[in-house]
DNA sequence: CGTGAGATTGATATATCTCAACAGAAGTGG
DNA sequence: CCACTTCTGTTGAGATATATCAATCTCACG
């Protein structure tokens, strides 16, 4: 809770009432934490696991909004506004999350600023994602966006020397977040590979050359 | 203000002390009200004109977020949490807007309720804005996009018989919307026209067989 | 081992973008 | 009122990247 992106800031005091609220969740693979429609029992702060959200059209085809990963939250704005959830959640891994009340935190909202202002955050930071993947589609080619993913998942990992991480969910949702086919994930990835970018075993990736794929990365089609 | 679709539910009490923080903008065509990175002193609300939130890219292309019309705000975000504007405003018709202050919003919200609630709704609002957005580029075509958009634009013009509409801003403007180029704007229009589901004389559309464009329009690609 | 889901590879189609030329409208200035 | 320029829109031809379809291949797991 402590270390989560949305109350991460918050005083210790706060915490704990917000620990009073919260209950556990764990998902199988596969399984839906809720689809779109269903009434908001609260929002959710993934602990373990990955959880990907997305809308299925009318003949079937989904489209990603976000996988969302250790330490992030989804389904703030059910508990600010809307009472239902807007696109399906479902696990793409084993996974654990705290599930925070709806009633409870907006109990808390209203005597809390802090609290308020941790939700708001959110909301913004759940727009600013949306925003830089429409922009992601209009301004970078497959090539490139995948460059910028294959960065962004190495980070943090290792400073120094060849990073180097797993993924943690099937490749086929990488490929649907990034929005390009999976046999173009696979092609790309290969041929990222074979020009000596990077390195990949299984679902292992490794970052051989850093400095190039920012270069791939940053041009726009 | 109480037209707005932020604060059209409050109470007039409320909508006093609003009135109070706002000032009034108007620009010509191609005036900028901000830029991408400006320092936020507020959000605004559409009284008259049309303003467009875009983003640039290094390079220089541009993604249009969304285009504001009458009673529509933006920047919100920026009260609630950035201070910085995250697009570029530019109108692209004479506009005339109100500037709701950011400090005096700020002050008004932490004291009710009722105001915080307005605004987390126009968050939640643009979210969804987005969303349909992504959605609209992953499950539908250019062609099924221009027809749903030329039946948005036919609502509310004339309910029985042909309806038909002016394009209130440049064809390119719209292109960009939909998100295509606008040559090929210009070649689907003449296709739908050729088809015989709509007419087409300068910037005024007239639609000859809705139910036909209804049919393109939810046409999955 | 079999079985099956996911991943890879190959071959192909095609819709859209891009580049380039042209036409028309609209505005400018003498 | 008429050239002249400029901007927008239209049309054409062609390139190309990606989606799609189909055929393996790999590997974990029962």
């Amino acid at each position: 809770m402590e270390q989560s992106k949305v109350f991460g800031a918050l005083r210790s005091e706060l915490l704990k009432d917000l620990v009073e609220i919260c209950d556990v969740v764990s998902l199988n693979k596969g399984e839906y934490l809720f689809r779109e429609g269903d009434v908001s029992s609260g929002f959710y702060i993934v602990h373990h696991g990955a959880i990907r959200l997305h809308k299925v059209s009318p003949e079937g085809s989904k489209q990603i909004l976000k996988i969302f990963r250790r330490r992030e939250s989804f389904g703030e704005s059910t508990v600010v506004s809307l009472s239902c959830y807007p696109a399906d959640a479902c696990a793409d891994c084993p996974t654990i999350l705290a599930r925070v009340d709806k009633m409870g935190i907006q109990k808390l909202g209203r005597k809390s600023e802090a609290i308020r202002q941790c939700l708001s955050s959110s909301l913004v930071r759940h727009l600013d994602h949306l925003v830089s993947k429409l922009e992601a589609r209009a301004f970078f080619s497959p090539e490139s966006r995948l460059a910028q993913w294959i960065l962004d998942e190495g980070i943090g990992e290792v400073v120094n020397g060849p990073s180097s991480f797993e993924i943690g969910c099937p490749k086929r949702s990488v490929a649907d977040e990034l929005e390009i086919a999976s046999e173009t994930f696979s092609r790309k990835l290969r041929n990222l590979r074979e020009r000596g970018y990077i390195r990949v075993s299984g679902s292992r990736i490794e970052i051989l050359d850093s400095e190039g794929l920012r270069v791939i990365a940053t041009k726009e089609h």
